[in-house]
DNA sequence: ATGAATGATGTAACCGGTTACATCAAGCAG
DNA sequence: CTGCTTGATGTAACCGGTTACATCATTCAT
């Protein structure tokens, strides 16, 4: 019933576990025939090695803990495909965990100790002193969109300040001037950092900001711009806070009957792969989700490996114009 | 510098490590003062418990493992989450992995045994043969839209060929007589089933086949279209295996110039979050795809638990009727 | 022929927890 | 006062691997 253990097919093939042992994990230190009798028995056996307890007996595990604030949508689809397609690369296994609240973040990050041999956290929502207070400092971790880039730890960003004053600047240079941003969460750091890139456009132009406040849910997108449109019918941009919203928002806005781009621009963040596929194609600032992932893994096995290289690597979104941010149709009034 | 174990802790509270192990993981039998003791020092010493040892000594990892074909896509993004959610429910985690092809697909398992406690196998494109062989019988799994199902392994699946043939009848029933389907690869086994339906309701209908093989992916779909109208001028529907394919099919129809569904109806199988988002909307068999994560991971847990019930569980996926197969205009000419 | 080097194999400690069982002190009934 | 029960704590075995080191038989140089 219970699986074969090594001992048993020590006893089996009749020679010690440390040979069982050496025989099956391709050391050189074998006679040939002997290898070939304890395969032998181990396959008619049907035994397999119990990977926890190599795990411990090794101090490696082999896998890397990812926790994720949120398995919603593609952009954490997709930064888990470039993490996976990295991690299967080295070898490693993914073991993941949705990281809701701060509460359980820390239980859940003590829940991984000695099971993986480091960990991505991606945790734009969790207050990063809480965050790293629960971290063992003997544990490697990167972090991803955090809020503080951490100081002793390797960390990645997007410039989403940058990117947020290039998309406003894209928006009044081809004429708009009313522009609303639907922002995410203000407990969220790359929200957060949206906002002030958006307001420093607006500063530097001489407009006024006008925040509207969402959170990051394409649902909420759609709610809100009708409210959105009542108290700002002088808007001529819409520039939304991640895809998603502005995904709701156009959907919202077809219902509405208002024209996209003629009457109102509209303007995403993260260039989730939907964007280019609806109809108009969203303008939107290109981050490259899975690339993320694949450094976050890149990084983290520097780190596992010994790496002391705690560097800020900061990337920064590129602007795609699509359709929904053509220049406004000349009046036809 | 290395994390501290448990036996650092009773030294420095001059315990015995079983008295540790009891105070912090809440048993009766521990004086409050000891109890209130030992978590001082173990919180001084930063101890953090080794869940790896602990799975290893209590045969119980916390853990189930999930291997999927491809994290490319909604589908299983979706199917993942629906997973984390019954999963961290009931406080386990999950061991990612990517089933590339039949070979790694053995050694992938290998490796899970003894960090997890059972498995959810989701793999249309594998041999189940080989699957099973490689997979010792002590190891509870359940097998989701696998090729057979498994005789002695609780099974999930979604009934494709009764959708197939709905979606096709569907077609017919609103005036459709030149329907081509695009189908998955032949390698997987609902692309069959689908294939099958299809199959089964033209024949009804006296209708004869058209069958493109397709392989599941966007850019395949759009990139077979123009071919497809080439060999079928006279198409007027176009039913892809699944959405994605739909989508990319949808692309190049609209940069032919033509219009759907006024001269072609399209139809798709998922309904992945974003087919209804497109526009114009999709019509495709919905299948409640997080839905089935979450059963995969509830059968799964009673499975480990003991229970015996090894039924095929068959979900009947449903007709959404969305914008892509409205009625053909009456022509205008 | 003898001692050293080499190579294959076995013994047992170890990884870091959990827990059955032993031990011991205190409380209590007779 | 003695013997039994009860509750708290300690000892050590165990989970299933890996591996340092000991052992032993060869082989080879001297």
């Amino acid at each position: 019933m219970a699986n074969a253990t090594i001992r048993d097919v020590a006893r089996e093939a009749d020679v010690s576990v440390a040979s069982v042992s050496r025989a099956l994990n391709g050391h050189s230190n074998v006679r040939p025939e002997l290898r070939r009798h304890v395969e032998t028995v181990a396959a008619a056996l049907g035994y397999v090695p119990h990977a926890g307890a190599r795990n411990l007996s090794m101090a490696r595990a082999n896998a890397i803990g990812v926790v994720l604030p949120d398995l919603h949508g593609e952009f954490f689809s997709e930064t888990l495909r470039g993490m996976d397609r990295a991690a299967s690369e080295r070898g490693l296994q993914l073991l993941l965990s949705n990281l809701h609240d701060g509460d359980r973040a820390v239980a859940m990050l003590h829940t991984m100790r000695g099971r993986v041999d480091g960990l991505i956290i991606m945790a734009p929502h969790i207050d990063p002193a809480l965050l790293l207070a629960g971290l063992p400092s003997s544990i490697p971790a990167v972090l991803v969109n955090c809020a503080a880039p951490g100081k002793d730890r390797p960390t990645l960003q997007v410039d989403n300040v940058a990117g947020a004053r290039v998309m406003t600047e894209h928006l009044i240079a081809t004429g708009r001037r009313q522009i609303v941003h639907l922002s995410g969460p203000e407990s969220n750091a790359e929200a957060r950092e949206r906002i002030e890139g958006y307001r420093a456009a607006m500063d530097a132009a001489g407009l006024q900001h006008r925040i509207v406040a969402g959170d990051f849910m394409q649902e909420t997108g759609a709610a809100l711009t009708p409210q959105i449109l009542r108290d700002h019918p002088e808007m001529d941009a819409l520039f939304a806070a991640n895809d998603m919203m502005a995904i709701g928002a156009l959907i919202a806005l077809r219902a509405a009957g208002i024209d996209v781009p003629g009457q109102i621009a509209l303007a995403g963040f993260d260039d989730i792969p939907l964007s280019r596929l609806i109809s108009p194609a969203l303008t939107t600032m290109h981050v490259d989700i899975a690339g993320i992932g694949e450094r976050a893994v890149a990084r983290l096995t520097d780190a596992i490996a010994g790496a002391k290289d705690h560097q800020l690597e900061m990337s920064l979104p590129e602007l795609m114009v699509r359709e929904t941010t053509q220049k406004a149709r000349v009046s036809r009034a």
